[in-house]
DNA sequence: CACCAGGAATGTA
DNA sequence: TACATTCATGGT
């Protein structure tokens, strides 16, 4: 048992006890997890919300509705989540991706790092986006890195690396390869940076203080 | 007023 | 490979 496994089952543990099972993503349907993927990218998740139930309004929080909008009027409707230029041609990438390959259904069949590989070509979806996609709307065990992942990881000195695939090894070497647990620790360290370490990782009453 | 949020693309060295 | 810059709204 290496001491890193160890430090990731006791981060584990404690947050799952101080936080509970999370809801995550939180989201009415598949085509909306990848859509809120996109939209949340360095912006705050209630302005999220308030762009999607933009899209709602309307009817277009979806592939399809994506791509028979007008990029004027999506931007207008996205503007809350800020970036709105970039992200609505980010959206309208990402719409025509998953039409033009089936959708959900054909790119299921696709295994996990050649699916994910076709992610990172669309331009708009980096790693983050790219995993987060594999993860929460396909249901394949790969952990999603974030800026509060690699803040924990350092802190916690288990790495000073900040590079993205070697972070997310870290966890992927060091855990069961379970789809349903890369979604609750990567819920859960999101849920500790919402709630305490915003500015300083580690204040006196994050969870994760002590250990 | 400054600072941050569930990043990615592009350019530079 | 490793940084720097740009993109933009809304809350604290």
């Amino acid at each position: 048992m290496g001491i890193v496994r160890q430090k990731l089952r006791n981060i584990y543990g404690i947050l799952h006890e101080y936080f509970g099972e999370q809801q995550w993503w939180p989201a009415e349907d598949k085509d909306e997890i990848v859509i809120g993927a996109v939209l949340t990218q360095n912006t705050a998740w209630i302005n999220v919300e308030s762009a999607i139930k933009n899209l709602k309004k309307y009817d277009i929080c979806s592939f399809k509705g994506i791509l028979n909008t007008k990029i004027s009027v999506l931007k207008e409707q996205i503007k809350p989540a800020g970036f709105f230029n970039q992200k609505a041609q980010y959206l309208k990438n990402i719409s025509e991706f998953f039409i033009e390959n089936g959708e959900f259904e054909r790119l299921s069949k696709y295994d996990l790092y050649n699916l994910r590989d076709k992610l990172l070509h669309v331009s708009g979806v980096g790693y983050e986006t790219a995993d987060s996609i594999l993860l929460y709307a396909f249901d394949m065990p790969i952990f999603v890195v974030d800026a509060y992942t690699k803040r924990v990881l350092n802190r916690h000195n288990i790495t000073d690396s900040t590079n993205y695939n070697r972070l997310q090894h870290i966890f992927m070497d060091n855990c069961a390869d379970d789809a349903y647990l890369f979604a609750q620790y990567h819920a859960l360290i999101v849920e500790t940076a919402k709630n305490f370490c915003k500015v300083r990782p580690l204040c006196d009453d994050c969870p994760l203080k002590g250990i």
